[in-house]
DNA sequence: TATAATTGTCTATATCAATAGACAAATTTT
DNA sequence: AAAATTTGTCTATTGATATAGACAATTATA
């Protein structure tokens, strides 16, 4: 993108071979190694970076194991189509509609669901006690049998008492809410930052270790600014982007 | 923030001191570890994150060198307070008011500027032909003495010819467009990602290796819609976090 | 003042990461 | 068919990473 060459750092706790698959990937995200066409051979990769090939050859496996490449003897290496998903972040943006148009299947899994009292932070942005008792669910979004996100979510649990079975049962959000009178709503305030998967983020988005996700950490209300939802979603970078768009 | 407990993983190309350091972080972050305070001893963040004393103090050495943890023999290691920058992102940010009350300074430094032909997403962007020229700014966020962004902007070089003079005089894209006859404009679309820090990032903004930058493209565009600015931003997500503010 | 708790330093060992070179196996090009 | 290109496998060597244990140095506590 900025076209400047960014080379290759040693000895900082992260890997020759890491650093080089992470290459690779902005290289495909960045349309410089082109879809479903070889990359350069293994010299010249290990030239370009100024590494050993045999280092180059880590990555690469690294990143066949992950699905990205394939490797074929006497051939080349070859870049997998899969385009990352573009995630639309807005005041009125929904799961499903967000990203109608990039795929074909999508919804939200109910991972588990639990009532625990609220803790400060939850309760300012649930405006209710602290103490109070709140519904927490664990969801992970699939669009085309891939992981693109996984959220914790919490509601005030006297307000919407039985929200964990219609999302069970809907696998939407959205529709959940509407069985408790709301039928519209808002993104109010999002948060965002990004850090390493965890061990939780690793096995339910299918990441491999090292993997980095987007984190937002969001506030919806409904359209008189009563808070309704406080929700911590993760994203895999490698897979999503989000997209501000302005006007919504 | 979820309560789950996330442990370390093995052999995956990040050495454990690095991941237990990012824990680390994470946890003052997220309030585990309260700044001023005393860390755990060593020995109780060994049995905690399953690893060898002598790794956990890799971990501390490394942050004592980023200057978030002090070591004294005998009494324990504290975290001293440094808090991450929330930086607002709407409609109408600009660099300087968005973080008024957080810091008591706050400039852009001018890297460099050069004219070169426009790339295609760069001419599609800005609704210029492509090859046509453009100015290329390269900058640094400042606050307080500390690197909180870098950023390459594109602009027309035939609508805003001069105005890398008028960055470095002035310090600030906002008053430099009013030489332009510019005295409002949007944010019209951001497209978010992260990634590990390149080089170039490492050296601007002042970061360990292995360290996540926060990436923005975005256009800025008048208040008829005509595209003005086109700019990628880099931000430390150690010490930045971004906002998005609704109703901006 | 003595004891406990905590960080700092040293030695030793095993495994991972990276480099180096040689050659095999499969495919494409000449 | 032969040569060139490219990925795959093997051995060997060096330095970084991680574990283990012992003890010193400093500070806080009983």
């Amino acid at each position: 993108m900025t076209g400047l060459a960014s080379s290759i750092e040693r000895r900082n706790g992260v890997s020759l071979w890491r650093q080089i698959a992470d290459k690779i990937l902005q290289g495909i995200a960045s349309g410089d190694f082109a879809e479903n066409a070889a990359l350069p051979p293994e010299v010249a990769l290990a030239e370009r970076y100024g590494v050993n090939r045999h280092t180059v050859r880590s990555a690469i496996a690294a990143l066949v194991q992950e699905g990205v490449l394939r490797a074929e003897q006497g051939r080349g290496t070859f870049v997998l189509s899969r385009k990352r998903l573009s995630y639309p972040i807005g005041a009125r943006t929904r799961f499903s509609t967000g990203l109608q148009g990039q795929t074909s299947e999508r919804h939200i899994a109910l991972l588990s669901s639990s009532t625990e009292p609220a803790s400060r932070r939850i309760a300012e942005a649930l405006g209710i006690a602290k103490g109070a008792a709140v519904i927490r669910l664990e969801t992970r979004g699939e669009a085309d049998g891939h992981a693109v996100s996984r959220a914790t979510t919490w509601f005030d649990a006297k307000r919407f008492a039985g929200i964990e079975d219609a999302m069970a049962q809907t696998g939407s959000i959205t529709t959940s809410l509407k069985r408790f009178g709301i039928n519209d709503y808002l993104r109010h305030s999002t948060v965002l930052s990004a850090r390493h998967a965890d061990a939780d983020d690793l096995a339910a988005l299918d990441l491999q270790p090292g993997a980095i996700v987007l984190v937002t950490v969001a506030v919806n209300v409904t359209l008189d600014g009563q808070p309704i939802q406080f929700a911590e979603s993760r994203f895999p970078a490698e897979r999503v982007e989000l997209n501000l768009s302005a006007g919504d």
